[in-house]
RNA sequence: GCCCCCAUCGUCUAGCGGUCAGGACACCACUCUUUCAAGGUGGGGACAGGGGUUCGACUCCCCUUGGGGGCACCA
């Protein structure tokens, strides 16, 4: 199965080396990271080395910030790379020498300039450690250019060249690749060397059943990075699209559970479609074990740039704001806003769900402000602790036969415009009681804007 | 057009000849609760179609249909 190399103790399982080989396009394609991902899985699996390459031949595209992205991704998402980056440009002048090689044995030729291979007959086929036999006649695939009448090499070319000088064992890659591998097989052949393990990963598509492209909306590790994705949950669900572990676990908080599970045979054949609501919901999931003061670390720059330093509102007042929210939040950006939102009051935004609550019972709504406002202005600032002020309302709801719902909603919808909150009682006590106070009272004059809930449920 | 691959709830998936076709997200109820969220319980929801093989097919084979990928002096 494996080519037999003379640095090797004979009688041994050769070490097993993968590569990731992305071209420094300038952002981390959701696939290319899944499939860099299943390499260093497989690799930190069985113990092998994980590689980068980068495909940086086309020069006009190729940059030192666009690598670098690349390497940024990866670090994000917790792939160490395991030897020096191999840069493919660097190679030109050996792959110029293997396709002289190939042309003076008469396995290519020469055509307009351009050295083109000579493709053999017969079938190709390989045992794909996904998706098992595939085979192609090589008849029906054309000779086809090894290197361009400039003298550069072609993809198809280098891919193997490249992997044949870093000693790849086994090529995990898009199933996009599967027919470029019967030409590849024949170049390793040509070459007198004994083509690696390929393992052929399904796509990720968009939600139309299309390759994942930009048109699709955020297509870079980055882009979800910037929407408040934990690179935790990110890393779960990525491993989670295309491959499962055989039973039913799907929470892999430790990277090291992911790479004991981990495993070849349970990739999927099929393409899959990323579900940008679970990696939400894993995400949250994520979030809710994170330790508040991780939580606080990771919002306090959007924070920060809203103004509310801990020196601004106080560093304790701001902690247990964060922590407070990190169950309702599904990304850290909406956590940080949740947060702002309680410390800034231009920042309310009525949601439809808040529109629809005032618009049931406005008057209800109103009544039940105006007696909150009345009963919370009378608390004594020492009294205005969570305690205090569940016993206030408990007090309130029952003086005025109201449920606790009653009072405890419009509160929730005043002081943030959202029916989704903290307790009711905590929200106060963060808020404040001049600040609380002052919104109830802007909020007895909201009108309900009820164009977007007509009829059917909004959202 | 030619070549290759794929096909279970809306989505991610379990299943590897005999299962009430299981789980997760989403959705809907109920429950808990300060009519939030989280949690708990329950519900609706799938084997693309047709032929075979077999005592018996989601599982094996063939065809059809549908979907994807590839056919460059791009990578």
């Amino acid at each position: 199965m494996y080519a037999a190399r003379a640095s090797r103790t004979p009688m041994t399982t050769p070490t097993v080396r993968v590569r990731f080989a992305p071209s420094p396009t300038g952002y981390l394609h959701v696939g290319g990271a899944r499939t860099a991902l299943f390499n260093w899985l497989y690799a930190r699996k069985l113990g092998g080395a994980f590689l980068l390459r980068i495909e940086d031949t086309d020069r006009a595209r190729s940059s030192e910030e666009n690598v670098q992205v690349i390497l940024d991704g990866l670090a994000w998402l917790g792939l160490d790379v395991d030897e020096e980056i191999v840069f493919q440009g660097a190679g030109i002048a050996r792959h110029q020498a293997l396709a002289d090689r190939l042309l003076a044995e008469g396995k290519a030729y020469e055509e307009d300039g351009a050295i083109r291979f000579r493709m053999p007959e017969g079938e190709i086929a390989w045992n794909d450690a996904v998706y098992q036999r595939i085979s192609f006649q090589g008849g029906d695939i054309k000779d086809w250019v090894i290197l361009r009448s400039d003298r550069t090499p072609t993809y198809n070319f280098t891919v193997v060249a490249d992997d044949i000088e870093m000693r790849i064992t086994h090529v995990m890659r898009g199933d996009d690749h599967i027919s470029n591998t019967p030409k590849q097989i024949a170049v390793y052949r040509a070459l007198g060397h004994e083509p690696p393990v390929f393992a052929h990963v399904p796509m990720i598509h968009g939600p139309d059943g299309k390759k994942l492209s930009k048109r699709h909306g955020a297509t870079a590790v980055g882009d979800y990075r910037v929407k408040g994705i934990l690179p935790g949950a990110m890393r779960n669900f990525l491993a989670l699209l295309g491959w499962n572990p055989g039973d039913e676990q799907e929470l892999f908080v430790d990277a090291r559970d992911l790479v004991e599970a981990f495993s070849l045979e349970r990739v999927q054949k099929k393409s899959a479609i990323f579900d940008l609501t679970k990696l939400e919901w894993l995400n949250g999931q994520y979030i809710s074990r994170t330790p508040p003061e991780e939580l606080y670390a990771l919002v306090k720059t959007d924070l920060d740039d809203r103004g509310l330093t801990a020196a601004a509102v106080g560093r304790d007042r701001l902690r247990r704001a964060v922590a407070v929210q990190s169950e309702r939040a599904r990304t850290t950006l909406e956590l940080a806003e949740r947060v702002a939102i309680r410390f800034d009051a231009s920042l309310i935004r009525r949601d439809a769900k808040a529109d629809k609550l005032m618009a049931k019972d406005p008057e209800g709504f109103r009544t039940a402000l105006r007696a909150v406002a009345e009963r919370l202005s009378t608390i004594a600032e020492p009294d205005w602790t969570p305690e205090g002020l569940e016993t206030e309302l408990r007090g309130l709801a029952e003086a005025r036969s109201l449920s606790l719902g009653a009072v405890f909603q419009p509160i929730r919808v005043a002081l943030t415009g959202q029916t989704v909150s903290e307790p009711a009682n905590v929200l106060l006590e963060l808020v404040g009681k001049d600040e609380s106070l002052r919104r109830i009272r802007s909020a007895l004059v909201w009108e309900p804007d009820v164009s977007g809930i007509r009829g059917e449920p909004t959202e």
